[in-house]
DNA sequence: TAAAGGTTACGTCATTTGACGTTTGTGAAG
DNA sequence: CTTCACAAACGTCAAATGACGTAACCTTTA
């Protein structure tokens, strides 16, 4: 969907409420529609609505916020967006949020051969640092990561931590994460590339031994079996 | 709470999946829970878990979303908080979403002094713009904005259109608004201050004649009221 | 002062949820 | 080869939802 995170708020904010419908009038008022007219894009009688945001029914489902929620981005839609527009624009700085598969810190430091193994890595660059320590680990979709994310967010994605390992997946041939990295000057202690078609780039190589940077592709079928095979370690 | 965004996040999007059993499960798998553990936390027998991750039960209400999310939370926490600080810092860039109470660009340009009017508002400086042209408004909480934000984050709480109304609410003498708006170097076509305690600051209006800011304020009584008064515009 | 529009309040009823306990798979760890 | 822990699968049942329709209740506005 096209307003994903105003909607994730909505919901969010409807399904925490201790009075849900109390909520659900807020967002109603804020679009400005009455409940008849929600109710008829809802295809129920408007009674359903008020006995929600009066209180007589206290938890709706699941399916029900849905469909409240996906209704009221659909009307504002059809009068030109205009709510929409002022939350989304409000709503992008959560955009690199979707870049990232998983993010951990460990509770005891591992080593790099640790994380090699369990991420059935194999090296490209730097076998030396075998014993360094790694702090934690972030994975993030390069595609996502490097289309859509300003230098700033790329660099936010990256936690506080310094000693960590980065692990991008859906690379091509490794050229862009490897760029991207030397240009938000980040320092993993281990970058691992997964998903490559066919060898490597050999510009990724030498950025990589320029920065003396540990790198190495994971051989992990899928993004997700990488993020739960990750997810073991401690 | 304390992890709001976090679990506003998780909650929404349990809300919005089409199988929400399944990002129950995506979430519980990131907190490394089991199903017993989590069922023991929500005083719920194990299966009671196992029926909504597998399916059975298809539309949780609020409620047990609402429980789930929090015992998820309330357990990373017991643990150290592992994963709620991982996600949290990655929900930061959302913070000053909260300092914004209402946002709105009219389909038709209006008038100053309709602003002024319709916000039951008094002028402190400016009073010769009335005619100038106001494509929005934006009402900030003043004590969460100046409080929370950074600078950069204040300046993204406007809109994009320069020519806007800005309300402080919750202003005590307007020292803090004017000067964050100088900082900035925001400019508004309207000020407007809300909930001032006795008399304006006189920093605050020489700040604005030398910024030549139209400046007023309201003397509507809460700020719920001046929020579903602006929302009558349009 | 009616009429209109929006909202609340009920009464009713089929379908689901929320919950239990027991049983049946399924891997890992001994 | 067994155990153990975890998760899935049922069967069951009271309570709440999801839904309807109608009547009552406020504000505006004609």
């Amino acid at each position: 969907m096209k307003n994903e995170k105003l909607a994730i708020r909505m919901a969010g904010e409807i399904s925490l409420a201790e009075n849900p419908g109390v909520v659900i009038k807020k967002w109603r008022d804020i679009f400005n529609i009455s409940q008849k007219e929600l109710s008829r894009k809802l295809q129920v009688s408007p009674s359903v609505i008020s006995d929600y945001e009066s209180g007589r029914r206290k938890s709706p489902g699941t399916k029900f916020v849905s469909r409240i929620v996906t209704s009221l981005l659909v009307v504002d839609e059809g009068r030109g967006g205009k709510v929409i527009k002022e939350y989304g624009k409000l709503m992008e700085g959560t955009k690199f949020f979707e870049a990232i598969l998983a993010i951990k810190e460990f509770a005891e430091p591992r080593k790099i051969k640790e994380i090699i193994r369990v991420s059935e890595s194999e090296f490209l660059v730097g076998e030396k640092n075998l014993d360094n320590a790694v702090y934690g680990y972030t994975v993030v979709d390069s595609v996502k990561a490097i289309l859509e994310l300003s230098p700033l967010e790329l660099s936010m994605i990256y936690g506080s931590t310094t000693q960590r390992a980065l692990f991008f997946t859906r690379v091509k041939r490794g050229r862009s994460p490897l760029l991207a990295i030397k240009l938000t000057s980040l320092r993993p202690s281990l970058v691992v590339l997964h998903g490559i078609e066919g060898s490597p780039d050999p510009l990724a190589l030498e950025l990589a031994k320029r920065e003396r940077l540990p790198l190495a592709f994971s051989h992990v079928d899928t993004v997700e079996n990488l993020v739960s095979k990750l997810r073991e370690l401690d």
